[in-house]
DNA sequence: GTACACTATATGCCATGGCATCTAAATCGA
DNA sequence: TCGATTTAGATGCCATGGCATATAGTGTAC
């Protein structure tokens, strides 16, 4: 049969339960801390950090790593643009596309965002994740993550 | 200071990111099974299956568990309503609110969608939660639930 | 070199959630 | 008991992402 045993089953929908609450939790008190003292949200705050941290990476790009449409991206991209902190350039090797990179002001902001993300998860998941369950738990979603950037599992069509 | 060690801190920053990822893909997985083989999406199941394990709910204790605002959880029940699955009934203890409910249509819908999610994690997550550092990872995360809704970490205004 | 298929991404329409607001009902206080 | 406050949730407006489509530029076969 297709399914693991039923004891694992329900194991793992409750896991899968209490890692998307985890997630809409600290991504929600993230957006609040970021919204009131950077005037951007999560979403945002995550796609400057890859731009500083990968410049000239194309909209596609964005869209793999952040498993979301090309075309959300797109539009992402653009609100970026409109507030000052991202650029696109020309990419001389391909017309259809451009190449992206922060504005100086998209550096600061980042910088100075990522200060402040670093301090609310640390207050936020308090000692949760110190010690070795800890570790064995970072290295565990570190790995699902990978095996499922691996099989495409979950890449949007558009 | 309020940040731990900087180790600590790119270790928070990097789980957080792995985490938003892993719940991203996994449920972009599960919206694509769900709505194919029963026409709902993961957040519908999750409701369904609130309601049918909790009878009697209403419209705030959704609201709580999915940490998602109060507007938005009314306008999900009447979706569900619009499609035959859910009944809002009235409150005999307090006429401002609705006891919640599943209809028999909505309750054989979210055991044959329990079935696909089974089905489903089993095959995307594969064996990377069986063995020791698995059920450390489970431990943890749901632990550090509890921590978020103990302490209203993430709780949306409306 | 030209037609054809493919790729990158921009754009439009729709669904959903956030947040503010509104209303009705319950509760509290003198 | 009656006005004032609080609570439950319904509704409207806005922002964002999914998905479909449109457009322009690239590569390929001949």
């Amino acid at each position: 049969m297709a399914s693991k045993s039923s004891g694992e089953a329900a194991g793992l929908q409750s896991f899968f339960a209490d890692l998307v609450r985890c997630e809409t939790r600290l991504y929600n008190a993230l957006n609040d801390r970021l919204r009131e003292r950077h005037g951007i949200v999560t979403s945002q705050f995550e796609a400057l950090r890859y731009l500083r941290d990968h410049p000239g990476s194309r909209v596609a790009d964005l869209a793999t790593e952040f498993a979301i449409g090309i075309g959300a991206t797109s539009k992402g991209i653009d609100r970026l643009e409109k507030h000052g902190w991202a650029v696109r350039r020309p990419n001389p090797a391909d017309r259809r596309s451009s190449l992206l990179a922060l504005t100086d002001d998209g550096s600061r902001l980042v910088d100075a965002a990522e200060a402040t993300v670093t301090d609310a998860l640390a207050e936020l998941v308090g000692d949760t994740l110190d010690g070795s369950p800890g570790a064995a738990t970072r290295q565990v979603i570190s790995t699902l993550r990978s095996l499922l950037e691996r099989n495409q599992i979950g890449t949007p069509t558009g």
